[in-house]
DNA sequence: CATGAATGAGGATTCATTCAT
DNA sequence: GATGAATGAATCCTCATTCAT
């Protein structure tokens, strides 16, 4: 008796799943426009077609490939913060270094992918993302600020939006360049340096006329 | 007496720079994945072929527009920043508003461009942006906070490298979503208090301990 | 007592009648070509597969959809006209006004798949229509005329074959193209005035010379 | 020196129309939705590329190829039975087969196609072909039946527009299904018979009472 | 019987690139 | 130089059909 070939396996719970993590690593790997269907497919097993079963077109694919990732990448970081107690400072050096400390290869070009590839291909995609990821965390970042003014930890006319934003999107920025490091030795840098330096320069911009940080 | 026409003023080949200028223009509009070469002929008033007369491939197309918009714009910051005398913190923050102040709706867009749309498109190409554009503006901010650093005027503590990186990568990825500002409400913010903002806390967070900052 | 179930009352087959009605329906709504099994499937509320249990392929479905209708059809016409006695003139009219006078949105739509969409995409079923439906139609028609021409109420030199066959297809054709009056205004025509002169027609046409028709 | 080979001829100026009477006669022969546009590219010896730089789509092909063809069939008739003087029988006896006496081939598959292959596939175009054949064509005939009521060779009592409807559309039909005689023999028919005999019954049809038609 | 996951052959469309004129 | 006709590879998406469960 020949031994039975199955052309596929039939696992149809774990299929969307496969597909969305497959997509989204494909997407961040080669960027969006460059990528092809049938190559999120074939990583995954499946014809193109399969794809089709579970997801209207390559943009709806997209746009649920990073709804599932954002999903995960988002609800630990917000929970550890709001549990938060103690002095502002410290909880603001646990947010950079839980947000930038420790992004695998995955995670820092799934960030390439919606810093860099997304806004002009699928533009509400990337409104979305900047509303639900950047723009809440650095919200997150201004109320702590905004604490840390009232306890007077802080000066009280800091600008803490701004703080937040330059803050956040620096550090995001370097992160995202620092893959391109290759190609581009003058972007090079030791990440914690970069953490570390990141928040001493904020708390030092924060503090209040007279006292020094930390 | 016949019209003297001079060697110089003839100029036949206005047609590769205002090839360029539209392909820059019209690629940072749409993405350069989103952008027919035709597109780009028809602005120029010509026909496709003739792209093909000056440019090899459409990658050469972006990469010389790149390098023709570049060159414009880095001189003449770098020169005015060059002969600045006189207090380290008045010439950063002349370093920011010159550098993010004025910046029209083209320069907007080919920063996004350059940002967002070509690093996987042309990784060479954004190679080449990072260590001319960026790199080479923090690395001028550095050396101004270096510089704060020996007169005293900064505490010689400071990370010079990162806080120059991540102020200056801070302001453009904030400058590059503004532009998003329809689509994510929560990005929109005023350029003038961004800039400003960015320099008080860059500043205080350079002053010497017991020290206030300006 | 038990509920007493009848074998032939049972019907667990009711399925495939089902499904070659909406079919029928679906296939003359929106063409042959531009019909999915899925929809058809979708509108029994079974699944596609469930179609592969009964019919062999997407055609043979076709095939039996229209032999299915057809059946019904056409028999109680033949029946009507086969019993007939009396002026064979108002035997004609009957048949007109049977088999235009009371053509509903559904009946209307299949005539349309028949005359308009299934020549070419199933062209053996396209043949079979043509000869039990039409063909037979007209057959009996001139079969009719014939009688007329035999008892001298029609001109003996009429054609009673061509006579039959234009008044039909004429009528058929006005009556699919009124289907697609919203479009085209200028088919639209009351269906009671198309039969009415229709019969008018085609009996002044046979009554003999020197004698009025009716 | 080697022989030229040149991959293909330049014909910027016949292309076109080449493309739009390749378009025509393969549509027609093998329905819309069954041609596939290398097919058509294939038969003028050019790629499938080639079609698009002529035109927008499929659709607009099918539609422009009709109004191409369109326009060459229709003028002829209508000029010529525009000039007709003499009495109306003859003028009609006339159009009946100047419309339907030469038909090639070509010209009853392009009319196969339009009464049957198009209605759902372009609505628009069949609704448009409605227009501008059949109802222009039996118009004119009406018009011409509604001169012999006014002169005494028609009875006054007839329906112009319904003798004209039925007349017209049920020899169009009947020349339509000709064409499946190989698979259908109960629909075949000498034409000249068909249109002489429609003729005839046409013209019974409308002489006024008490005379003999002709 | 019924499901619905998976297939895979197509087909329309796009567009960078070539090249005869 | 400039044109624009022509190419042809690439890619999204569709859907009839199969088949393990």
């Amino acid at each position: 008796m020949p031994a039975r070939v199955l052309r596929w396996e039939r696992r149809p719970d774990e299929r969307p799943n496969e597909l969305l993590e497959a997509a989204l690593r494909i997407f961040a790997e080669r960027g969006y426009g460059n990528t092809r269907l049938e190559d999120i497919a074939d990583a995954v097993g499946v014809t193109k077609g399969t794809i089709y079963h579970y997801f209207d077109t390559k943009e709806d694919l997209l746009l649920r490939a990073i709804d599932h990732y954002h999903e995960r990448a988002f609800r630990p970081l917000e929970d550890a913060l709001r549990s938060r107690k103690g002095p502002v400072s410290a909880a603001i050096r646990l947010l950079l270094r839980r947000g930038f400390g420790n992004l695998d290869e995955t995670r820092l070009s799934v960030l390439s992918l919606l810093v860099q590839g997304v806004a002009r291909d699928v533009p509400q995609v990337h409104h979305r993302w900047l509303e639900t990821g950047p723009v809440r965390a650095w919200e997150l970042l201004a109320r702590l600020i905004e604490r840390g003014k009232k306890s007077g930890e802080f000066r009280a006319d800091a600008d803490s939006d701004v703080a937040a934003r330059i803050a956040l999107s620096g550090l995001l920025l370097q992160f995202v360049w620092r893959q391109y490091g290759d190609g581009a030795p003058g972007v090079a840098i030791d990440p914690d340096q970069l953490i570390d330096s990141t928040a001493d320069l904020l708390l030092h911009g924060l503090r209040p006329a007279g006292r020094s940080a930390r």
